[in-house]
This record gives C-alpha cells, sequence and structure tokens, in this order.
DNA sequence: TAATTTCTCCGTCTCGGGACGGAGGAAAAA
DNA sequence: TTTTTCCTCCGTCCCGAGACGGAGAAATTA
C-alpha cells in the first residue's frame, strides 16, 4: 500500500481552485501540497513540493499551461500533469499532448471523475474526456492535411500578406523581393490552394487562423 | 435589520460551483439556496426559490445564460443577477447588459469581491469588472461606427459575396445584376470602407463578422 | 558528389478589376 | 409634391494581377 497521492492544484481562478480543492479535501487518498495561479508559480511549486500529480489549467493569463507543462516534465518527468480546461479546440488539446500532459479532462467534470483521474494518474493510468477522444482519433486517422501544408516557408509569407490585404507591390517591399517574384509565389500559392485569385487566397488565409487575427 | 440574501448558483461546471459555494458558505449573511447546471434549469430554480441574487455562468453548453438571465427578469425583474465569466469580448458583454444582467465579474474574482458583489447587488448596487468597464466606456464614447454602416443594403451584399472570394461575374450572377453594376458597387464599398481593392475587402468582411464564418 | 527543391528574377501577354462620368427609374424622405 | 437616396446600367480608360516560359544561385537531400 502506497502514501498519500500529492496533488498540486494550478489554475489562475481562484473559485476553480477552490471548487477542485473541495473536491479533493475529503478523500483519504489524496493531499493538496500546493495551489498555484500561474505557469510560472506551478512550475516553482512543483520543484518545491514534487507532487505525484498535477491539474493544470490550459487558458491562463500569464502564460499557458503548455509551456508550464512542459518545463515541469523537463526536470520532473515522472510527474503526471492532468489538464482541466474548458474546451477541446484542436489548436488546445494537440499542443497539450505533445507538451505531455498525461490526462486530459474538461470542467465539465464531477467529483468522482477527476478523483478517478487521479487515481489513474498515480497509477499510470491515463484518462481522456471522450469528445476529446474523439478528435484524437480523427486525427489519428486523417493526418489533417491542409492544403497549406505543401507550401514553401516563403510562400507561407505571401499567403499572409495577402490574407493582410497587401498588393503585390506591397508584399515585395515587405518581404525585400522583386514583384515579378511575388507574383511567382502568388501564383504557385494560387495553384497549391486549387483557387483562382489573391481574393480567395485572402479569404483561406483569415479563415484558415494563419494570420494573427486582428 | 435584514434577513440572509438568498443566492442561487448557476454554472454548467460543477467544480466552479462548487468554488463559489466555497466561497459563500462561512460567510452569515448569505445563504445558498440552490445550485444550477444549465439556463433552463435556473429559471426553474429561480421560479422555486425566489433568490435576491443570481451568480450566473454565460458561456454554458445547454443555451447561454444571457437567454436565461432575460427569461428570469421577465418573470421576477427584482432578482439581481450577477454575470461570471471568463471571458471579456464585446461578443458577451453587451448583450448580456442589455439582457438585463445586474453586474459583470469575471472568474479571477477573488472570494471577497464575489462576496462584495453579492452584498451591493443586494443593495441595489452594481459591479462592473473594471476591464469590461473600460470596454463599456468605449462603447458609451464612439457609439461603435463600424465603417460598413453607412453602406447600403445592396452594397452589403456584394460585400458579402467578395469576403466569400467570388468574381465580379459571379457576384452578378449571384445577386442578378449585371457586371458593371457590381463593379459600381465595389467601387463605392471601397470609397466607403476607406480601402483601395477587393483583396482588403475581403479581409475586411471576414474580420469583422459579416460572414456567416465557416 | 550529384540531384532536387526553393527562392529569386526577367520578360510578355491577357484579362479582370477599379476609377470616372453619365443616366434612368423607383422608393423613401422632405 | 419635390427632393433625395439607392439600385440599376452603359461606356471608356488604365493598371494591377495572374499565366506562362525561362533561368541562375543557394540550400537541402540523396
Amino acid at each position: 500500500m502506497m502514501g498519500k497521492i500529492r496533488v498540486a492544484v494550478v489554475d489562475d481562478h481562484e473559485m476553480v481552485r477552490k471548487g477542485i480543492l473541495s473536491y479533493l479535501e475529503t478523500e483519504a487518498g489524496i493531499e493538496i501540497v500546493g495551489e498555484a495561479n500561474s505557469g510560472k508559480k506551478a512550475v516553482t511549486l512543483v520543484k518545491e513540493t514534487k507532487p505525484d500529480v498535477v491539474l493544470m489549467d490550459l487558458l491562463m493569463e500569464n502564460g499557458t499551461g503548455i509551456e508550464a507543462t512542459r518545463e515541469i516534465l523537463q526536470f520532473n518527468s515522472a510527474c503526471k500533469i492532468i489538464i482541466i480546461t474548458s474546451f477541446y479546440d484542436d489548436e488546445q488539446v494537440f499542443p497539450a499532448i505533445e507538451a505531455g500532459a498525461f490526462s486530459y479532462m474538461l470542467k465539465t467534470a464531477t467529483a468522482s471523475e477527476v478523483i478517478q483521474a487521479i487515481e489513474k494518474a498515480a497509477k499510470g493510468e491515463a484518462v481522456i474526456e471522450p469528445k476529446v477522444a474523439n478528435r484524437m482519433m480523427n486525427k489519428l486517422r486523417a493526418p489533417e492535411r491542409k492544403p497549406h501544408d505543401e507550401l514553401t516557408e516563403r510562400e507561407m509569407d505571401v499567403l499572409k500578406c495577402i490574407g493582410e490585404g497587401m498588393t503585390n507591390q506591397q508584399i515585395s517591399e515587405e518581404l525585400f523581393i522583386g514583384v515579378k517574384t511575388v507574383k511567382t509565389h502568388v501564383s504557385n500559392i494560387l495553384g497549391k490552394l486549387g483557387i483562382s485569385d489573391r481574393t480567395q487566397a485572402a479569404v483561406y488565409a483569415n479563415r484558415n487562423g494563419l494570420i494573427k487575427s486582428s
């Protein structure tokens, strides 16, 4: 029989932390070793307290939980990090998995679900939210080949400029290349994306998140 | 001296509800009359328990808190509804205010802030999160005159088509007008928006939510 | 090393896009 | 009613945009 599972809670919302704590404080097998309200403090906290499991929010005001996850695992790869967040977009989930997150839960989770996830994590079993799991499966089945994946680096630069509404002339000045060159890139971009003019390219760029949206 | 302030908590995340409850349960002047995890249940709950104050999450899975707020105030206009949410975009804030929300807080709020907000709401004093307040002030100062407000109905039609990446030819077929007419509209649109080509118009349309985004 | 990819630049040619001016008709506002 | 706004259409003119072909240099890959 092993001792209590040492758990740290990281979330910039105090009320969420307290909510999680209220889940855990009555559990005999779990010991709360600390709280943090930012990614940086989380790193410090883990260094000091060496928890077995970290409950980590993804979206925080000072840097995401992804960076914190990555940093923590660099010096403590045995630490199991459970992501708890409100969302399950691809943009959030996969970087988290990549960074080494162990389990992925939603804030809709109930007390028992959270407790189970912690206990399983301590035993080395991952828990993935069903909705998230579906997306992961889709990701693995179809490797999500966006048309612009085959664009060269330079072509991406040009496409982003188009997405900002720039003319070929402006792009040439922005990228320090000739207008003719820009035209060449534009032609190649249109061909690769299967569209026929820069306006559609601009729409494409904006809808596919290629632009640092406003 | 009045009795305890009757409070209801609405949030689809149990852990957030428990967090808020942990804030409030030690307060002598506050009585929790119930919880709800959806807008519909919130309406029912308020009908049954008639709380003085409702803490309401905006983003919930089954319908937003905005609808619930509107419904509740229809039959109980004395009820003070405090919105507690993670975000403060214009898209979220203003519909909530419009629906009759009394105060607006963020989930970053501490226990004492929440308690104060409740006590003030019971006394008829609104609390607005500073970050949100700033946006409101800006809204009131500049009545949000988007450049495309001065576009005619037809010009809006054309602009939306441009935002889809359509050519003048395609637009003329879509709207059953001549290509020359489309050109006229395009010229007027560019003039009114202060831009110089259709690519920028397409970007504008997509960034200003004129398109039923993908 | 040799071969491929990518970025760069040049030219020519054609076409769509946009500016500008003009104008008629219908509907809404004065 | 008169006036204004808006939608519609026409024409001409010019330029940017895009297609197409060719080609050199550098980096990456085989």
